[in-house]
RNA sequence: GGUCCCAUCGUCUAGAGGUCAGGACAUCGGAUUCUCAUUCCGGUAACAUGGGUUCGAUUCCCAUUGGGACUGCCA
């Protein structure tokens, strides 16, 4: 610890007065009255334009924990980064959320919730660690800094500004004013007094105990560039007054929790508990090996992605949930819960190791979510999204909706026997084209028996039912000695230029005896 | 290089000091069906390696190997 700066000393270096004092933030933000067992989490996303699987992962962990505990699920943005912001992102976020049916409470209580409007909060706490001399206003320029890590690095040292290449650890006041003259912004930082050769412990909710070395470095608490906090110091303000009792992250923060105990235990505040994810993993095409999701190269990493493709977001929900509470499968297979909301997620359960993203996997739930729909469920969610995401074929498809309703409910009336085929609205349309005059495409390459159609045609009736109208089937194929099968395999191509369809009659029920007709008399 | 995490079928996982190591997806075969999809039945398939501890280890410990994360005034 060094000695603590004086209050006038203080506001030059943060450029202004600091607004509260820590007593007067801990009644601005005061402990929450909850149920016990209740949790408090948020899901904390930095706006950088996408949503990617690994967000909506650990935002659904995040809301999942609260839901089951009646707790509270907040969303804050983390949009201290002013350099690499971007203006849509976060309504990209809100929205994304919004189809995931993931709601968020943010209490005005606790807010505001973008870190760019907390600047007072962070400066009080920064002006208090400087008061009391475990922080200290630094003026290590990038070039400086750039020059210790290679040196560094060369000498085989750990890089960071620790121990002597803290350059202004011990800075004096006479020091700090006469930078403060000349016009430099310092940066604030901590001032270390962890020891590397001491481990420190603790338990992790999903790993339980570790222990890593202590902090020694002095890293940086608010950033000179924009006087905003960085991620470590954010996390330690925004988590304790917001009360969060659960923090969820991925794992590329595990490194950084000996800091963060560090800053806890310095302020004496309760540490919230930790819960590290694992990544999530694809195969890469090229090499065969596995690695993380990235946002270049795969492009269903991008929330966005499913939406565009008009994947069901309950069934992204249901795959992304068994996932992070194993069991649930399992459950929902046995008829024990209806949907993930409704089955209750160990936090300990949550898998440790990397996950593959399992695509087939994912087209599982999806065909077993459309296939557990209502007919009207299925025909508006395809609607919904051919009229937000289509284009002008798909908008057409839906435009009338009971024939649209006429082809969906094709295979469907009989629960054993539900058709598994459809897995996004988006295919679920392209594979139903045939019905549609203005997309239907004619088979030219099959070979049609002209004697068989022509047969077909002259007994056709749109009124005859299912038996009836198979029994003319078989005399056709009697008549010219074929198979029923051939005679129904050329009418189904006829129709719908296609070898594989649903079931045939429900298809000439749905498309009416003047289509029927017309599309046989046109291989006539 | 340093720090940390992880390791059960192809994939996601369950599991306990003694189990025929269970399930799901995928895959393969059979039955049903006018094709496809369904539905039903069945099969193939795993405890990374080496040391310990123990009567006994895949399970506990250590090492090795392999995979991953971090090592920024990004989060």
């Amino acid at each position: 610890m060094r000695t603590g700066l004086s209050q006038d000393l203080i506001a030059r270096v943060l450029g202004a007065a600091p607004k509260y004092t820590i007593a007067e933030l801990e009644e601005k933000f005061p402990p929450r009255t909850l149920p016990d067992g209740a949790m408090v989490t948020r899901f904390a996303p930095s706006p950088t334009g996408f949503m990617h699987l690994g967000n909506l992962y650990s935002g659904l962990i995040d809301y999942k924990l609260a839901q089951q505990s009646n707790g509270v699920f907040m969303l804050r943005i983390e949009d201290t980064d002013t350099k690499r912001e971007i203006k849509e992102a976060v309504g990209i976020v809100i929205d994304s959320l919004a189809k995931f049916g993931i709601t968020y409470n943010n209490d005005e209580t606790y807010g505001p919730y973008y870190q760019s409007q907390r600047k007072d909060i962070y400066h009080s706490v920064a002006a208090e660690l400087l008061r009391n001399g475990r922080a200290y206003p630094c003026f290590l320029s990038q070039e400086e800094m750039d020059e210790i890590r290679e040196n560094q690095k060369a000498a085989g040292f750990a890089t960071g500004i620790y121990g002597e290449f803290a350059r202004y650890r011990d800075i004096t006041p006479d020091e700090i004013i006469e930078h403060l003259d000349n016009g430099e912004v310092p940066s604030i930082r901590l001032y270390s007094t962890g020891d590397p050769n001491k481990r420190i412990f603790f338990k992790d909710t999903v790993r339980g105990s570790i222990s890593v070395p202590e902090n020694n470095e002095d890293i940086v608490l608010i950033k000179s560039t924009d006087r905003l906090p960085t991620y470590h110091f954010a996390h330690l303000c925004d988590d304790h007054f917001m009360r969060v009792t659960h923090v969820v992250r991925g794992e590329e923060y595990f490194g950084t929790v000996a800091l963060h105990i560090q800053m806890f235990n310095m302020m004496g505040w309760k540490l919230p508990n930790y819960i590290h994810t694992a990544t999530l993993d694809k195969i890469d095409e090229e090499t065969g090996k596995q690695r993380k999701m990235s946002k270049r190269k795969d492009p269903e990493n991008n929330v966005a992605f499913f939406m565009q493709e008009g994947w069901p977001t309950d069934a992204l929900i249901e795959y992304l949930g068994n996932i992070l509470a194993p069991g649930y499968e399992e459950a929902k297979l046995k008829g024990a819960v209806k949907n993930f909301w409704e089955y209750e997620m160990k936090p300990k359960k949550i898998p440790m190791s990397g996950g593959l993203f399992d695509m087939k996997k994912l087209e599982w739930w999806a065909k077993e979510y459309i296939g557990a729909m209502s007919v009207s469920d299925l025909v508006k969610s395809v609607a919904t999204w051919a009229n937000e995401y289509g284009d002008e074929k798909q908008k057409m498809q839906v435009a009338d909706i009971d024939y649209l309703t006429a082809v969906l409910s094709i295979e469907r009336d009989n629960p054993k026997r539900i058709r598994k085929d459809f897995i996004t609205w988006k295919q679920t349309l392209a594979i139903e084209e045939f019905f549609w005059d203005e997309l239907f495409v004619p088979n030219a390459e099959y070979k049609y028996n002209a004697d068989v159609l022509r047969a077909f045609l002259e007994t056709f009736d749109i009124a005859d039912n299912k038996d009836t109208w198979w029994n003319k089937i078989v005399a056709v194929a009697e008549k010219f000695g074929v198979k029923n099968g051939d005679v129904a395999m050329d009418l189904r191509v006829a129709l719908s230029g296609r070898t594989n369809t649903p079931d045939l009659y429900s298809i000439m029920q749905v498309m009416g005896a003047d289509r029927v007709v017309k599309r046989i008399k046109a291989l006539l």
